[in-house]
DNA sequence: GAGCTGACTTACGAATACATAAGTCAGCCC
DNA sequence: GGGCTGACTTATGTATTCGTAAGTCAGCTC
């Protein structure tokens, strides 16, 4: 184990899954849509409505989540109207809850309306709250600086720069 | 235990710690100095260097991060150099962390590189990595699929709209 | 086949986020 | 006390993101 962090500009962060992540949701409307998403809202009238957006925002940003495979169009028909198409999760845009979860979490310790939190999300087995823990893979719960940085596969190695 | 999801035009979003949360962070060079600064950056240059941001951009979000208490600003010096200022996550900041895994996590499953994460973070005790997981208040893992969205204290009734 | 409705698209302007390049400025070293 | 260096700021231009308002378009219903 060497300390990585103590050596950080011998490697550089262009291989990022961070900033891939961000490239397909790093707009604050795309995350808002994705929120929407997990309240089950499906057509395209309710995300501009809900998420507080004009139409042409929201078109663009659901074209790209439906391009990037976190949201799907499903032709749907209700009794009597035509056939439309609905916006759904799909398994890779389910997977995203942590990341609107810990962002909820974040914001409700630390950027609290008085009032308190507007929505909770809890398990459907025993109605408890669920939050986003950190844990490794040993099971071990990861309290607050119990971590490190180490080298993965992908990692990008540099010059130094000169300065 | 009614369902809000079905009836979700009689609620407003108006009060999201989701979007509060966003209005800090909610720029993808703002999220990338928040993971620099898990990395042990502390200077401003390097932060510019090394999140690959020009100056102006890392001095604003230096700025707004630091105003939000996320980073502060600590003087230190080093032998034979002048009194300068650091930048160093605050408990506020540090407490973000989850959100930032919870990215990588997506990113390193669904926008993986071919070559594989640069970058793992591991739990001291053991050396295992470090995942997100949901988990609810009873610590029962929760599954894709096995949550709800409750009412929370803060929720906003209003009149659904007549359209 | 005319009207209606949901689902967008187009057009235009404002605000924000960013890059590059250059300038400022404090204070330690010599 | 002049130069150097790290830490910014200022200036300017561009790209993206958003708003509002209006237009298009498909395909049921009647």
């Amino acid at each position: 184990m060497s300390d990585l962090l103590a050596e950080r500009d011998t490697w550089s962060m262009a291989n990022c899954s961070i900033a891939r992540t961000l490239e397909i949701v790093g707009t604050r409307t795309a995350l808002l849509i994705m929120r929407e998403a997990f309240f089950g809202t499906r057509r395209f009238d309710d995300f501009a409505k809900r998420v507080g957006v004009g139409e042409p925002a929201a078109a663009a940003r659901l074209k790209e989540l439906t391009a990037a495979g976190l949201l799907e169009r499903v032709p749907y028909r209700e009794p009597g109207q035509r056939t439309r198409h609905a916006y759904q999760l799909t398994r890779k845009g389910r997977d995203f809850l942590p990341v609107l979860v810990a962002l909820r979490q974040w914001g409700d310790t630390w950027a609290a309306d008085e009032q308190g939190p507007a929505v909770v999300v809890r398990h459907k087995d025993c109605g408890a709250e669920v939050r986003a823990a950190l844990r490794c893979g040993e099971g071990h719960d990861v309290a607050d600086g119990e971590t490190y940085v180490d080298e993965g596969p992908g990692l990008l190695r540099v010059e130094p720069d000169a300065s």
